[in-house]
RNA sequence: GCUGCCGUAGCUCAGGGGUAGAGCACUCCCUUGGUAAGGGAGAGGUCGUGAGUUCAAAUCUCACCGGCAGCACCA
């Protein structure tokens, strides 16, 4: 007999080889019904397998979240076998669950057209109608190969070469149809049920690698029912409507033009929130005791050589051709040029940790198919900064840049980062005895600060490994913002070193680091993270004062000079419009308060407030609301300290 | 860079071998209206660029440029 342990913690006693399907009957008819896979120790097994030893046993219904994974899983094999019915001679390959639904990669002479969904959604709507049960086999090596050779079936012989000795080569059967796959699955293909629906097409590299062949993949989303379907549906449709691109337009904030591909022309307002980031940056470097600098945005390529980019990027860099012939680079990187600083005048150990900071316009030729909006640009702004400091100081630098870069980002609303650790590269400069170094010191740091991190393997820069701070776009789409980076190798690469304490020169640690990343970047995930309502303080246009007809002209205009002169950034509209036309235009225009002045409170000193995303009036004295509205204004770091004050 | 799709007025889009359309925005006129579109008139495009096919190209073909969705890349 065996014991199985039930999540209540109630047991039981069953024959050996007793399948989950058995047992979930054994409970009621109901539960057998809505069952699709079974965990054993929380592992996720086919309701079909034989339990053959003691175990915690959950049975997964359909409605359940686990339950997802499986429908997703099961739901790209139906359309897999719906692609190879509708077109034959299309080679299937892979076809995983990814975040929010699944994907299967085919190989086909013939492109997919988006036309072609409609009759892939009926096919597998016929095939989740047979309801064919999922049968798992274990095959040998050999005979799968032939199985999958015979077909015509190049990428799954490939798939199971790669299968390591020894492990289970299973299959899945679904009627006539039969995938490579490690499963698990549910019952039978009718639980799929019909919240599903392919959404996108797209070219990827077989094995994610660009040397091979490109192979179609269509991808597509299920749901357990359709209200969560079109639930999430309706997510990408408002995601949409947060694009940081269009809202970008009509807030009036930037735009893009064919001459300058990946370069952002700026407009009033962008530059205003822009300036906004950099002041608040400023003033937070400065009390964290880093220096600012500016460094050349054009340097020889000798230097680049020296450095090691031009060897590694140098296919990325504009470079110009001067009169006098020599070959110069705009900057893709501002390290090289923080350390020509470090190397003017003889440092001492005395002065580290040296923290030098800039804003420096970076310019890199990024791919074109890699531009996206403000997110990926070939012209940016970053916040970077470099500690140069000895091998002792290294923890506690990276100590306190991470607690800074936390900060900040709080500041901004997002609390939650996801941090991952990037180690060697491939392609790399520097001993292994040198990157064993650098990677301990900073995991070490990493310990010693309470970070969680997620390992990016083979992801770092290189010169040296590197935490990424990453921020989530408005539809889940990951984007890397601050980075920090333990670098052994560019400073003695450049020839900077100090003298130690010992009189001896030292080759001093570089550390890299930028806290908002790309402010193009931040920029557009703060559009997004917010939905374009910025926060008082960061809105370019932060009140507009208008009016109900033109009695209350002077009024108004003396309103908009008090809250200038409160430091407010007001604007005035005095058109000839409706009051309705007037609230409409500015509300899409995202402007946070409009402050309303008639011949009512004209008369009275006082402002009618309303707010962005409400249809409250308030109205208030005026000095009332200059103060509410100066205190509301107030960035965050500022109202930090001055708590401080008075505290 | 790769695969697929797309490029018509400032924006959203219709049209499609016989030399261009709508709504909104814009300009002017009327309207002075208490919180998300008042009315009327007008102006605006060599249909991304360049070649080719054709009596005729915005429409068909090719190349290039740019964009979108992924993939690859990201110092």
């Amino acid at each position: 007999m065996i014991t199985l342990t039930f999540p209540d913690q109630s047991k039981r006693d069953f024959k050996p080889g007793i399948t989950g399907a058995e047992v979930a009957a054994g409970i009621s008819k109901s539960l057998a019904k809505k069952a699709m896979i079974v965990k054993l120790d929380g592992e996720a097994t086919d309701l079909a397998e034989p339990i053959t030893a003691d175990a915690a046993i959950e049975i997964v219904t359909r409605d359940q979240p686990d339950a997802l994974e499986i429908i997703r899983h099961d739901c790209a094999h139906v359309l897999a076998e719906a692609v190879q019915e509708l077109f034959p001679g299309t080679q299937v390959t892979i076809g995983p669950v990814i975040e929010n639904g699944f994907y299967y990669d085919f190989a086909r002479d013939e492109p997919f057209s988006l036309d072609d969904f409609e009759a892939i959604e009926a096919k597998m709507r016929e095939i989740i109608g047979r309801d064919a049960a999922f049968t798992k086999t274990v095959w040998d090596r050999e005979e799968a190969r032939r199985y999958f050779g015979e077909k015509g079936e190049a990428y799954k012989v490939e798939l199971i070469d790669a299968i390591p000795e020894g492990d289970e080569i299973r299959f899945y059967r679904q009627g006539e149809w039969t995938d490579l796959c490690r499963g698990p699955h549910g019952p039978s293909t009718g639980k799929v049920g019909s919240a599903f629906k392919l959404l996108k097409l797209a070219g990827a590299y077989w094995r994610g690698d660009s040397n091979n062949p490109m192979l179609q993949r269509i991808y597509g989303t299920a749901f357990a029912g359709d209200k969560d379907l079109k639930a999430h549906l309706t997510m990408l449709e408002e995601a949409e409507k947060r694009d940081h691109r269009r809202l970008g337009r009509e807030m009036d904030l930037f735009h893009f033009q064919e001459e300058a591909p990946g370069a952002v022309f700026w407009h009033a307002k962008g530059w205003s929130l822009f300036q906004e980031l950099i002041a608040y940056m400023r003033r937070r470097q400065h009390e964290a005791d880093f220096v600012e600098v500016n460094t050349p945005d054009m340097m020889e390529r000798t230097l680049w050589e020296q450095s090691g980019h031009w060897e590694k990027f140098g296919e990325n860099m504009f470079t110009t051709m001067t009169p006098d012939e020599r070959v110069h680079c705009c900057k893709p990187m501002n390290c090289p040029g923080h350390v020509q600083i470090f190397k003017n005048g003889l440092k001492s150990y005395r002065d580290l940790p040296l923290r030098v900071a800039e804003f420096g316009k970076v310019h890199r030729y990024e791919p074109s198919g890699a531009l996206h909006g403000l997110m990926r640009v070939r012209h940016f702004t970053q916040d970077d900064a470099h500690i140069f400091c000895t091998d002792d100081q290294i923890t506690e630098e990276c100590i306190s840049v991470n607690a800074l870069i936390l900060s900040i980002y709080r500041d901004f609303g997002f609390e939650d980062v996801k941090i991952k650790f990037s180690d060697r590269p491939d392609k790399r400069v520097g001993s292994d005895d040198v990157w064993d170094k650098s990677e301990e010191a900073l995991k070490l740091a990493c310990e010693a600060a309470g970070i969680d991190w997620e390992l990016n393997p083979g992801e770092g820069a290189f010169y040296g490994p590197k935490l990424e701070y990453v921020l989530r776009d408005a539809i889940g789409r990951d984007w890397q913002c601050g980075t920090l980076q333990v670098d052994f190798n560019l400073p003695g690469r450049l020839g900077a070193f100090y003298i130690g304490a010992d009189g001896e020169k030292h080759v001093p640690v570089m550390l890299h680091r930028a806290m908002f990343g790309s402010l193009e970047r931040f920029i557009g995930i703060l559009i997004e993270n917010h939905a374009g309502h910025l926060p008082l303080w960061l809105s370019p246009v932060q009140i507009v004062v208008t009016t109900i007809t033109s009695d209350a002209d002077a009024y108004a205009a003396s309103v908009k000079a008090r809250l200038e002169a409160a430091g407010l950034r007001a604007e005035i509209d005095l058109r000839n419009e409706k009051i309705n036309y007037k609230i409409r235009e500015h509300s899409l225009a995202k402007v946070p308060v409009i402050v309303v002045c008639g011949k009512r409170e004209a008369e009275e000193g006082t402002v009618n407030v309303r707010r962005l995303g409400s249809k409250d009036q308030v109205v208030l004295p005026l000095e009332e609301a200059v103060a509410a509205f100066a205190d509301e204004a107030m960035p965050p770091d500022i109202r930090r300290n001055a708590g401080m004050l008075t505290a």
